[in-house]
This record gives C-alpha cells, sequence and structure tokens, in this order.
DNA sequence: CCTGTTAAGTTAACGGCGTTAAGTTAGACC
DNA sequence: GGTCTAACTTAACGCCGTTAACTTAACAGG
C-alpha cells in the first residue's frame, strides 16, 4: 500500500515537482510557446522529469488552460457574487459592465493565459475535467442575463442566442484587443462599457446610465 | 543583369518554387503546425531551397495570411460590391446579413487560413505588406454600416465604437465557432443571422425583415 | 537494522525541427 | 566556349518532445 503522509508530503527528491512546474509555467511570458526542456531546467529538473506528473506538453498545457478557467472565474467573482441576485435594474445593468470588463481584464493581464484558453487551440485544451471545457466560469452571463429580465430591463427572458450574441460581442472584442486591433485599445473598462451598453441595446433595454 | 524573359519565365531545376510552395501550404490541413521540411518534400526539394524565397519560416506563414485576406475579401465581394451604394434599406440590411454570413462561411470554408490570420500569432502573421494588417478586406463592414444610416435604416451616422461592436460582435461569434462552442454551432447563415439582427437592434434599427 | 519495493528522479539516445554554411548545377550573356 | 550568378544541393548545428534504461531515496515488514 502507498499512504500518503497527511503532515509532511514533501518526500523525494525535489517535493512537489508538478506544482512548482505549473507554477513556473504560468508565469513564462508566452505559455504556448514554452518548452519542457527550458521549463525543467528552470524548476531545477531534468526534461523526462516533467513525464513523472504529465503525459505530454499537451497534458501540462491542458492543465494550464484548466488554471486559467479558476483564474478568470475569480475575475468574474469580482464583478459579483452569482449566488445573491441583483437588487434592482441598475444593478443588474451594473453587473454586466463589470462582467465585460473583467473578461477584458483577464486578457489585459494574463495574455498569455488567453490566448491558451482561446487561441487557436483551446478546443484541443479547453478544460480535460469538465466536457465541452463548460466551467463555473461559462455560469456568469447566463445568470446575469437572466436578473437583467429579473429586474425589468429587459422584457422578453434571454434566449439561447441573446446569450450566444453577448458572449460573441465580449468575446470579440477581447479578441481583437489581443491581436492589437488599434481601434479595439483603450482602458478595459471603458472599451467594455461601449460595447456592454449596446448589448444592451440589442436585447431590448431602454436608458442608460 | 538579371533579365526575366517575359514569355517563358520557368527556367532553372524547378521553375516558380515560391508559387508552388504557398499553394502546397494552403493546401495543408493545419498551416501553422506545418514544417518546413514537410512542405519541402512534397513541393519536392529540399529543406534550405525554401530559404531562397522566404527569409524564415515565419515569413512564410505572413506570406500566407497574406493570401488568406485576399481569399477573405473574395467572399466578401460575393457579400456585396463595395463600388456600388446599397440602393434601399432592405438592400442595405442584407448586406450586413450577408457580410456576417460571408464572415461565418470563409472560417467555415478555411479553418487553417481562419487561424492563422486571426489565432493566436495574428498580430505577427497580419498583413507584413499594409501596417497593421488592414487590407481592403476591413473596409467592407464600414461601407455597410454607412448605407445602413444613407438608407435610413439607423439614424446616426454610425461611430467608430459601432464599427468596432458591429467587428467584435460577428468576429466573436466566428471565434466561438472556430474553437467548436456547441450553441455557436449550426448552419452559418442561420447563426450570421441571428447575431446580424441583434446588431442592427444594438445600432438603433427598427423592425426587421 | 537490514532488505525489498517502488515512486521520483537521472543520463543517454532517437528522430524531427528551423536554420546556416559550403558546395554544385544550370541557364544567361559576352 | 567561358564566366557569372541565381537556384538548388548535401552536411551539419543546436534545439525540441519523447522513450528507454538506470539510479536513488523514502517507506514497510521481518
Amino acid at each position: 500500500m502507498f499512504v500518503m503522509n497527511d503532515a509532511a508530503p514533501r518526500r523525494f527528491h525535489h517535493g512537489d515537482l508538478r506544482r512548482a512546474l505549473i507554477e513556473a509555467a504560468l508565469a513564462a511570458p508566452d505559455i504556448e510557446a514554452l518548452s519542457l526542456r527550458q521549463l525543467a531546467t528552470t524548476v531545477g529538473v531534468s526534461a523526462p522529469a516533467v513525464y513523472r506528473h504529465f503525459e505530454s506538453r499537451e497534458a501540462l498545457l491542458n492543465t494550464l488552460a484548466d488554471a486559467g478557467f479558476r483564474r478568470l472565474e475569480t475575475y468574474f467573482a469580482k464583478a459579483f457574487d452569482p449566488a445573491r441576485p441583483a437588487a434592482d435594474a441598475a444593478e443588474a445593468r451594473a453587473r454586466l459592465m463589470r462582467l465585460g470588463a473583467a473578461y477584458l481584464d483577464f486578457a489585459d493581464a494574463e495574455p498569455a493565459l488567453w490566448r491558451l484558453m482561446f487561441g487557436v487551440n483551446a478546443a484541443g485544451y479547453r478544460s480535460a475535467a469538465v466536457p465541452d471545457g463548460r466551467t463555473a466560469t461559462y455560469n456568469y452571463l447566463p445568470l446575469a442575463l437572466r436578473d437583467l429580465h429579473r429586474t425589468g430591463v429587459i422584457a422578453a427572458p434571454p434566449s439561447e442566442r441573446d446569450a450566444l450574441f453577448a458572449w460573441s460581442a465580449i468575446h470579440g472584442l477581447a479578441t481583437l484587443r489581443a491581436g492589437a486591433v488599434t481601434a479595439a485599445c483603450g482602458p478595459a473598462e471603458e472599451v467594455a462599457a461601449s460595447v456592454v451598453k449596446r448589448i444592451l441595446g440589442a436585447l431590448g433595454a431602454a436608458a442608460w446610465t
């Protein structure tokens, strides 16, 4: 039987290499371009040691993408608490605004992670844990839209297509920013507000703040 | 003096290797993952021969991205003729619809090119020829928006922010589709129409078709 | 305390990659 | 025909991801 000591499990040569690898990788300027050998050297082990903890380079990137989704969720959590519904129409609007800004903030703050999560190979990396990459992250937008309806900002309950539209607009904006499209640059909050305002308009909301 | 024969310039060993390389590369299933050595073998030359025509692998990808933008433009040209303004409100709406569908059609038909042009490294590859990657491709959307105003579909002349919003929404939709987000899947024309309809709503257009 | 057992590391090696250096060949010009 | 040079060739460098085979360190049981 192999029993883990609960007190101090840091046995053997290194002492939780896996976490060290993940942290070092997340700190890299370009995660996707990172080489296993360099990463191993940075952490202070030989390259094949990585394979004790990850099946392949792609599996490592997959794990990093998962970590990215969890980090994105902390940004969303700062936008609003999904457990408490919006109190009134003004807050429902503000929540969507903050959610959009959080999306852009994350992309600005962690461009390498963002590219890993939503870039070319996103479909491949996206969350091995949950099928289709759907994490708790993906609950925020539908929740914000429902609150818009509940507080009377929009008349009709938001459809699947409404959610897809809102997601597309914000996601596209973040992508264009990441691609350094000049028009999309500027303060995240301001650009996000400009787009979210129009999303609200598209969904049938009347006046704005 | 090195003078090119105008009649039959196919001299030397191969005879316009450059074009052959570009064509073979564009036909590859995953352009960005393509290796120079394989590509050279496919075309029937040795790997270093590529360097007679491209400074580096990245320069080749850059050229391919340029070719992609030209190909995207042909899709846009099928949506409407930018030289002839929209005749009436109905056509102005239809033009935006077809433009959105064309965007998605291209992404569906040429996923590898799409990823090369708008993926992770897009900023790097994007059109070395024109700064900021701005090609004729980028004129279609502003033109379609101006026509909406001219024909009375929307009251105010479209602002920069309006254009960015519309672009974001369509671009985000295409990106989500490329990432195989389930909700974004389905017939390109139908999904595009659903999003463009909402863009029109956001810009202040009244009823829809 | 000695003795397996085994997880967590090691070095060595394979094939493939982008790229460079140096040599060869074939068309053009005198 | 001789020369020049663009367009190719082969050989080689250092890096990569990955595998195989070996070593080491912590525990378990007598």
